[in-house]
DNA sequence: GCCATCCTGGCACCAAGTGCCAGGATGGCA
DNA sequence: TGCCATCCTGGCACTTGGTGCCAGGATGGC
């Protein structure tokens, strides 16, 4: 299978050389600061070859991420059957951890720079989107009720909305809190009922309609 | 204190006119085929003139989206003291809904070319993100817990997300559906315990738990 | 009517990407 | 060993969004 040709190898150093010059750039200097030009420089390739490795300056830093996500969709569809939703979905994302938020220090400035720089959010929400309309579907299996798609839809957007104040937590502490810890934190903060009385009224607001009369207040 | 100058009243009229003609355009042949260019030559002003009215082509569309998520958080901060941070936070929006999801029929496509453009999404985002900054201080004030800070910031990207789910159904319903419904089932959907395992463990990982001795336990 | 202020257009410029084409390295095959 | 298809590369030109700068015209207070 693996039959490994001269331009495989070349063509696997040479984007692992990309992405360690460009890595030093960024770290150095900003991400924004850092043009494509510069990065070419540094490897010593042309402009032109480098978007044929990455499709984006900021494929550099995103790139696999597309396949930690089929790691966590994967993870999720070999779930048992029956298994609550929230837990089936933790324990994908923990499955897929090892590649999903380990790595020791230097990932530190790097989850610092694309907490902070724009192009970079966008292009890892943008990302994270092809997650949701993956996870959707799988996660839809967990839950019984007749809207199953859209329950699932909010219940992986949440998720990935803890998942997200766990990694600026995380940010936050200099990488020292524990992810999984502040992961379950979260979940825990806004599945926690905190007055009983809203618990009671939104019981009540559930399946059936419940709206309509709140529109017309606005 | 209104004194309204021949200059005022022509820039006014000039964005509102470079809107109109942009949006006609973007709804005529998509958001990404319509160049700055064409949407200047349409208006007659220069493409530095464009600029000068909106950053980019993206804020034509989401130009006024900072007001409305400045108008969220003048009405959350409005919100009695000890009430429920959902509580809080649906009221809010509720209030700030005529200028939120109200609107009657373009604005469909409108959303709808928002849901399906890479570079909308990724500005809405950005601009939501910086909704998230004002909201979470607002929305810790409803909350008793050591840790306010971060339950704040979890209940509101969930409640963020779950507007998001709702925009979805909202536009997967041709706009039929009713925004304040939608939002509130998938509010039930994510806090309705599906399982009293579950619910059990995750209330033990709960309040305590600061930070710092969770840090050596990764 | 004078002058500060504001807005405009036009120019040059930068950075990210893309399409195209010629040329060189590679590897299978005779 | 030589031949040829395949793959990769570099370079060029081009598009698009966006910015800095500067000169010139309209506006409005005095």
């Amino acid at each position: 299978m693996a039959k490994l040709t001269a331009w495989d190898r070349q063509r696997v150093a040479l984007r692992a050389e990309i992405t360690t010059a460009a890595c030093a750039l960024f770290v150095q200097q900003g991400f924004e600061e850092t043009t494509v030009d510069q990065i070419v420089e540094t490897v010593g390739i042309s402009r032109r070859s480098f978007f044929r490795y990455f499709g984006s300056k900021e494929d550099v830093l995103l790139g696999d991420l597309s396949a930690r996500g089929d790691a966590v969709a994967r993870a999720l569809a070999e779930r048992p059957d029956g298994e609550d939703p929230w837990d089936a979905l933790r324990a994908a994302l923990v499955a897929a951890a090892p590649e999903t938020f380990s790595d020791p220090v230097a990932d530190l400035a790097i989850a610092r720079m694309m907490h902070e720089t724009p192009s970079l959010r966008a292009r890892l929400f943008e990302k994270r989107r092809h997650w949701t309309d993956a996870l959707v579907p799988l996660t839809a299996r967990h839950i019984d009720a007749p809207d199953a798609q859209f329950t699932a839809s909010a219940i992986v957007g949440a998720v990935l909305s803890c998942v997200d104040t766990a990694s600026d937590a995380w940010i936050a502490s200099e990488g020292k809190a524990d992810m999984a810890d502040l992961y379950d934190r979260a979940v825990t903060a806004i599945r926690t009922p905190r007055r009983q009385a809203a618990a009671g009224e939104e019981a009540a607001a559930g399946q059936e309609a419940a709206a309509g009369k709140e529109a017309a207040a606005g």
